[in-house]
DNA sequence: CTGTTAGCGCGTTCAT
DNA sequence: ATGAACGCGCTAACAG
């Protein structure tokens, strides 16, 4: 009694496969299999018959698993995108970048295979990633400096790019001057007479809470683009009281911005540097809660170059394309997922002068 | 000269695998796979030396494709989204639900392949479903009513689950009485003494410009829940003039706004519908740009509950929880993917009354 | 507790 | 243009 299926063969419905397929058209396995790929060259005729007999069978097709295996490949890039779900397209750009990735992976083709990191629970995506069928993977998103990640996928053989994060001489980068752009925002302020210059920035760390960050809790930040961008304004104003937001929404922009604002008029700020498009509107529906007008008493900048049409105002702001951005990554893993040498690239971005900027009251 | 990889052995560093490390270990294929698995018992000793091997050879574990091909699993589910992947996630209830479901799929464990229906390219999703290897298929957000993927992804054998759609006796769903939903917030505006409603409805078709709808308009329409909505609406105020946004967006509900409001005052609405809060929001901020008070010269209504905490008012909506109905999707799909017969499930939604809706001025 | 055996469903040589 | 064979890398069922 060699096989199992022979016992259960009265019960199961058995699976339609190729095989019968081709049995029932009257060609062999490797003509059927030919006339579904089309790859080689069929007989019209014959092809007709193959299929026909598909749909006799009710035959859906070459089994994608069965398929992938063949092939070495599984037509899949794993994503890996930092925090819940919800959260982490909770930010319009990284959506942007998202999307940009999404459509270069369609023209590979490739799905997309959605991973996330839940906070506090980096085992989780370790077991995933060590399981998972694909065929690259993608930190689209700034995450971790460093990242476990990385060896794991690496002893797996597969290629990884990012954008900025995980920091390692085998992950190729689509790489933004993060902190030379915010020096260049913060000298954009210091040149409209600012001295007293606030910072709020993106988490830090994973789980921040809002709080005062030290330089040597920027030094020490586990998110590359945040640190970055902070490093960018200490380089400029190295007296900046800065402050780390609990999260990329409005409300963690207006909270930190508290923290910055509500002291002696005298103390206060006249200009405050933010991390993101939406923590700086945090910042400036902070202020106006406050009293505190924008621009006239208080200069405000962003990040990113968003399009936030509910915001009364044009945020001076460093603008990047993130749909170019995530093509650029897509380009990038299509190409080391090809077998071809990649390596890192600078990608561009802009300072933006809006009307949320003025120069400073004397 | 039997097979090809003999030829080739010398110039490709062939790849490591699970019969190598058994080999070097001194065990049995299987012995090293149970070692792997972690299923059947395996001495200490034995598992340590197995372990020890895959270390020397870096054997990175087994291989997904050819496990899941065993296993008759590709350990993934299938998310289609409406709408290029940005647009997708620009509705915080949509993220919210992917969020819960995310989650549940976590927790089978299956890793989630995410598939965009590009407006205009059903083709593509099609081709992807084909050939995508998945446990199940999603549909979590509303998508057609007639969706041609379903005899295809039913062809294959494989579960689906859906949202409201696709309808189809064979897609089990988490259902919302959105026409009874809706019908209930128009009485919640008649009881105020309105009497002349506009409606602003979602996309009721795939690429849909800012327009006026007529009754036909809204009975054809593609999207089941913009349709259900708007009939409950009618169903109400059977003469409410109901105005097509393009998108989900704030600007657009801004555009099908004013096709409502900038008329002659005694014509104008009294109060309006909107699908969704985030359209409400667009009404809200049309009205203020044409002086129009909210509520005293104009209630405005949402849908969905969302927490947006740049507005100045306290929405009044329909509540639903998106998380929730993820996590309801995401067991749905489980337990149809486990073999167990499912059925669809009525999902509530509460109406909130917050400060947008005030009585009628005569 | 370990080894042996038999495929999962397909794509790809080669020879005809 | 077609068919026969082989194995991708692994796991499930047995036997010992």
């Amino acid at each position: 009694m060699p096989a199992a299926r022979d016992v259960s063969g009265a019960a199961r419905p058995k699976r339609v496969t190729l095989r019968d397929v081709a049995a029932r058209a009257g060609v062999s396995l490797s003509t059927a299999s030919l006339v579904f790929s089309g790859r080689g060259p069929v007989a019209a005729s014959t092809a007709d018959r193959v299929r026909a007999a598909a749909e006799q069978l009710s035959y859906a097709g070459p089994d994608p698993l069965a398929s992938s295996l063949r092939q070495g490949r599984a037509g899949t890039v794993a994503v890996v995108v930092e925090g819940r779900l919800g959260d982490a397209f909770a930010d319009p750009f990284a959506r942007s970048v998202m999307d940009g990735l999404a459509g270069e992976l369609d023209a590979i083709p490739a799905g997309m295979l959605l991973l996330a990191r839940v906070p506090g629970d980096d085992a989780r995506l370790l077991g995933q990633l060590a399981v998972a069928a694909c065929d690259g993977v993608v930190f689209p998103l700034s995450g971790p400096r460093t990242d476990p990640a990385v060896d794991l996928i690496v002893g797996r053989g597969i290629p990884i790019v990012g954008a900025g994060s995980p920091v390692d001489p085998r992950v190729p980068q689509i790489r933004v001057d993060e902190r030379g752009a915010s020096a260049a925002m913060t000298r954009h302020l210091t040149t409209l007479g600012h001295r007293n210059i606030g910072h709020v920035t993106m988490p830090l760390t994973p789980g921040a809470m809002t709080s005062v960050a030290t330089a040597a809790d920027v030094a020490d930040a586990v998110y590359g683009d945040a640190r970055g961008r902070a490093l960018g304004v200490l380089d400029v104003a190295p007296a900046a009281r800065v402050v780390q937001a609990a999260s990329l929404e409005i409300a963690a922009g207006m909270t930190a911005a508290r923290l910055l604002l509500d002291t002696a008029p005298d103390a206060r700020p006249t200009a405050v540097v933010a991390q993101s498009d939406l923590l700086a509107a945090g910042v400036i529906r902070a202020a106006g809660e406050l009293g505190i007008r924008v621009p006239e008493d208080l200069s405000v900048t962003g990040f990113d170059g968003l399009d936030l049409p509910w915001l009364d105002y044009d945020l001076t702001t460093v603008v990047q394309d993130g749909r170019a951005k995530g093509r650029a990554l897509g380009e990038l893993i299509a190409r080391a997922m090809a077998g071809q040498s990649v390596s890192s690239q600078a990608f561009p971005t802009q300072l933006r002068v809006g009307t949320t900027t003025a120069v400073a009251r004397p």
